[in-house]
DNA sequence: GATGAATGAGTATTCATTCAT
DNA sequence: AATGAATGAATACTCATTCAT
């Protein structure tokens, strides 16, 4: 049995990666996934609901990952390594889903759902209550505004996907986070 | 006589910062501009057109601050700091501009456009140049790969201006270039 | 079930034949057909392309009467004569395809239409290979050049049709037929 | 002094007979007739005030050209003889002329004007009453109807311009009159 | 559940016409 | 009279969504 919410969630990232949500035809999304139109509608709401599903699926893989890191007695730069090889693995093994996350904003129409901007705001989130922790536990300068560095790295691991996917440089996925750790490390320690 | 370009594309900020391109109406635009909407097409080909046409301009001021520290002799830290000052200072003084330079991206339809690519291309590409510079100077860590580093630092200032357009605080605005360039700092130069 | 395509074309033919193609809306032909404007593009790709194929159906038609007409073993004036019963016929049952094909000139924007043209093009030609034909077996003074007599011929199908539908006069595409032979007959025989 | 509005006409011509009249743009003439927009309102109601003007000015042409003709003490056949010399000859010098006569209808949106209308009942007209008056004479077979007649004639003409357009063969314009008058004298005599 | 033809609201764009200069 | 920027009504066409089969 095929699941068919799969397919199609797996479809519409195909589809949407290549050209955006707005320019992407729920046809488009049927026609990958070899499914009716129709068929959509009976797994989804509305085209909306459809990228909402996809953030939806990627943000709790990540929360997934990052309770289980929990559970792990790490120092914070044991766990952001831990995170940042998790998420960029993924994206490595489907550009087509970092595109998605590094380029699709939330601009709703309709109320309801917001998986987009509970992914754009958790995951920052999660960064800035480390942060305080590790502040706490001296493993990181206390001068430094949590709220402001949790988003310089956010923002930094989005910048670092888009450039990826611009230069199609997969490479530069597996370079980047001990890049990236190393400079923050330096950066937030003292 | 009022310039009826710049009207527009005042309002098109207006309107799109709020909305998303994609869900803003040329009617609306040309309602925010006081004009009918035949005019936006003496001005522009196309809708898409105003959104680039918003880009170009935002760009070509950024070029001109570029310029003008490029011309003074100062060091990597020094120009990184004068440029973030100007580029936060602009967003601060118009929320919507930071708004639409964060949340769009480019899908063209249609070509003839592109700023927006351009924009999200060349920033960082200047970056990664005057970091080269830098590490041939001594003055950044030569371990870093220019590029990766380029475009942390271009991640790090986009995710810093959406945290501070999310918050509504212009305040994370002022300081947030202090914060980032120490901890760029520490953690490029050794 | 009702074959939508032919449903679309009878409504088509009706209204344009009243108001011309340009004076024609989309949602007019929808509403007389009693399908949704949406409805249309499930089966032509535009207004222009409804036209040509109310011209591709007709020119069909006479097509196949041609070909009836050639498998029997008659002279010129007897196939004219057949075919202009067929073709006047045609009009009086469907005035509104008659106004149609008399009076739509293509004047194309875009490609891939133009069964206008061929329809204008192909009858007058093949009037003149029958002429051809005649004046080899003697039937034609071979004095005339049939190109020019060929569209002779046809002009004077159209200014007879352009008159009746004038007139709104059903009767004169009775009378017609009989006294265009009879004249093209004593002209261009001897 | 250049007369504005025949600058404005012979520029319509021109652009109409290439594009037809619905796909004329007022200001392809206006830049056609180096002259703006503006202007041609000051000479002209609207746009299809234009093309009306355009048949009124050939239609006035014909019937100064027929009144002339009417003066001379000639039989049927001469007259037409004229009358088509006269046609062919103002269309061999001005193929554009020829292009809108022959394939411009009237599908009046608003009321008014119509003298398109008007040149092409005129015209059948004129030769219906002088068919008549050549039966009185015995010049024609009195079996015939004047007004099936006089369709076929102009149909006749209409084609054979048509043609010469398409083929842009501006010979044919040269040989057709005799041709058709030889047809048409032989057809209808006796 | 699956289908895909039918729907019709929604909108970018065009272009004849106007009118202030 | 001449200009051409400004206007905004008009409309072809699209495409998310529905629903009868």
């Amino acid at each position: 049995m095929t699941d068919k919410k799969e397919l199609i969630r797996k479809a519409a990232v195909e589809v949407m990666s290549k050209k955006g949500f707005y320019n992407t035809k729920t046809s488009e999304v049927a026609k990958e996934a070899n499914v009716a139109v129709g068929t959509i509608y009976n797994y989804f709401k509305n085209k909306e609901d459809i990228l909402n599903y996809i953030f939806k699926y990627e943000l709790e893989k990540r929360m997934k990952n990052l309770k289980k890191i929990k559970q792990q007695n790490l120092n914070f730069w044991e766990k952001l390594e831990k995170f940042l090889n998790f998420h960029f693995k993924e994206i490595k093994e489907n550009i087509a889903v970092g595109e998605i996350l590094v380029r699709e904003k939330d601009f709703p129409k309709k109320e309801g759902s917001d998986s987009i901007n509970e992914y754009l705001t958790m995951i920052p989130e999660i960064l800035e209550n480390e942060l305080k922790d590790a502040i706490q536990r001296g493993e990181i300068n206390e001068s430094y505004d949590p709220e402001i560095s949790a988003n310089i790295i956010f923002g930094s691991i989005q910048g670092i996907v888009e450039k990826a996917i611009k230069n199609e440089d997969k490479n530069m996925l597996m370079k980047a986070p001990e890049e990236l750790i190393m400079i923050l490390k330096k950066g937030l320690r003292e």
